[in-house]
RNA sequence: GCCCCCAUCGACUAGCGGCCCAGGUCACAGCCCUUUCAAGGCUGUAGCGCGGGUUCGAAUCCCGCUGGGGGCACCA
């Protein structure tokens, strides 16, 4: 039996973190066994806002290189047919009229139970479970009659879905069985919480794919991330890559219990994954964060000051932190009092350099330092605030280079000038 | 109230009866390296919720408690 999958948003908006988690799983299962797997947007009303979000959900997915078969589907598309065996249950005596509305008569006495690959058996008893309404007095489906209709009617062998959906189970196990339909394999996911310990929400900070790609996250980190939080390889591989999952993730070790989502975790292993990059790949990433950050800076030029700060960043938006000097007038943010005389040497020393080169560079002014007795960092620090305007940059031969002779001897000069 | 789920360092987790006076990673602290910031290297602080069993032996199995969480809609 070949396995197939749903992912099953509710175009509520953006797409949260947490479903994000669930579909990751729902994903590496599915592909991991030459499975198929399906979006299926589940909103049984039709609001203006559909459109907008179902859009914005596909492009989250995509971005994180989460794919799907097929064409989207919608839980609205089967309104028919959830009719019809509505109708069918009744017919047979499994549902009833109640008020205008269908509801399902469920078993008084036994249990209801499966076995769940992340939780092992989970079995309710029947009495706790009310007749549930199926169908609306308005002829809609409800959600727990629409899901297991459409899950039979998609042939979905493994439904992998948050724990908020264990209460759900019974009822719809229960349904299925009516429809006659074989029950698919079922999973529940642990839930993502934030550091109070309650559901990740917006004032734990970002939620959605788009702020986390908005604040520079690249997907690699986030799927590895999103990945390990409930899961675990072994007792020490804390990084992969895409394929790696593939090939390790099994869905028996997810984890039952629920996940803190740490920030500074992720933020690292953004880091990782941003060093790993090829230099051209992460000037790529680069340029297009700018783009999409709305900064016009000249892209040959972005490109030549990734490879010195790749080193250096967790987050594509820290990239302008530290370039802002090559694409921007600076002025020194630190006071440069009694750097006149390294200043005035180092202008000078650099106007002889040739060709304008790092090593070259860097030979000249330790040639400078020695001279004039100071250690490195305290000869460098003052060409370094002159030249970038900050404490803290790239490293500093390489930016000289980049910045170029006739710049650099222009903000030395201006520097000892502000200096005197 | 009823039903269900969960429980190892601050966080993510390894552990599935002896290999564990509990290992890795993030964070934190110290040291090293060093032109700043990073990266990297080394070291350290820190944990099996509690109480009963079972067993020669329990973080690991069972029961109870406590504490978290979810659900009980003509929402999804």
């Amino acid at each position: 039996m070949s396995v197939r999958v749903r992912m099953a948003p509710s175009p509520t908006g953006m797409l949260h973190i947490g479903s994000v988690r669930t579909f990751l799983f729902n994903w590496l299962f599915a592909r991991q066994q030459g499975g198929e797997v399906l979006l299926r947007i589940e909103n049984t009303d039709t609001s203006r806002e559909v459109e907008e979000a179902t859009e914005q959900i596909q492009r989250s997915l995509r971005w994180l290189g989460i794919d799907w078969d097929g064409p989207v589907r919608f839980q609205l598309d089967r309104m028919e047919d959830a009719q019809r065996f509505a109708r069918q249950l009744v017919d047979e005596g499994k549902a009833y009229e109640d008020e205008g509305a269908i509801r399902f008569r469920m078993p008084d006495e036994g249990t209801t139970g499966w076995v769940d690959v992340i939780r092992g058996r989970v079995e309710v008893p029947n009495e706790s479970i009310e007749d549930l309404v199926i169908l609306r007095a308005d002829g809609r489906p409800t959600y727990n009659f629409a899901n297991p209709v459409d899950d039979m009617l998609d042939e979905i062998t493994h439904v992998i879905r948050g724990q908020d959906h264990i209460s759900n189970t019974p009822k719809q196990l229960q349904i299925l069985h009516a429809l006659g339909a074989e029950a698919p394999v079922y999973a529940h996911a642990p839930d993502v919480l934030g550091t109070d310990g309650k559901k990740l929400s917006k004032r734990h900070g970002a939620q959605s794919v788009e702020d986390f790609h908005r604040e520079g996250y690249i997907p690699e980190a986030l799927v590895n991330f999103l990945a390990r939080l409930g899961w675990a390889y072994d007792d020490k591989t804390e990084v992969f890559t895409r394929d790696e999952l593939l090939e390790h993730f099994r869905l028996d070790r997810v984890t039952p219990s629920p996940a803190v989502f740490d920030y500074q975790k992720l933020t690292w292993l953004n880091g990782v994954h941003l060093r790993n990059l090829t230099p051209d790949e992460y000037a790529d990433r680069v340029v297009q964060y700018l783009r999409e950050a709305g900064l016009e800076w000249d892209e040959e030029l972005v490109r030549r000051a990734a490879p010195l700060v790749q080193e250096k960043i967790e987050r594509l938006d820290h990239f302008p932190d530290y370039t802002r000097f090559f694409f921007e007038e600076v002025k020194p943010a630190v006071p440069l009092d009694g750097a006149g005389p390294v200043l005035e040497q180092a202008e000078a020393a650099l106007a002889a350099v040739e060709p304008f080169e790092a090593e070259p560079i860097e030979r000249e002014l330790r040639a400078l330092a020695d001279r004039l007795e100071l250690k490195p960092r305290e000869a460098f620090q003052p060409i370094r605030i002159a030249v970038t305007g900050s404490k803290v940059s790239p490293g500093l031969f390489e930016s000289i280079e980049l910045l170029g002779k006739d710049e650099t001897l222009r903000r030395l000069a201006a520097a000892r000038a502000g200096a005197a």
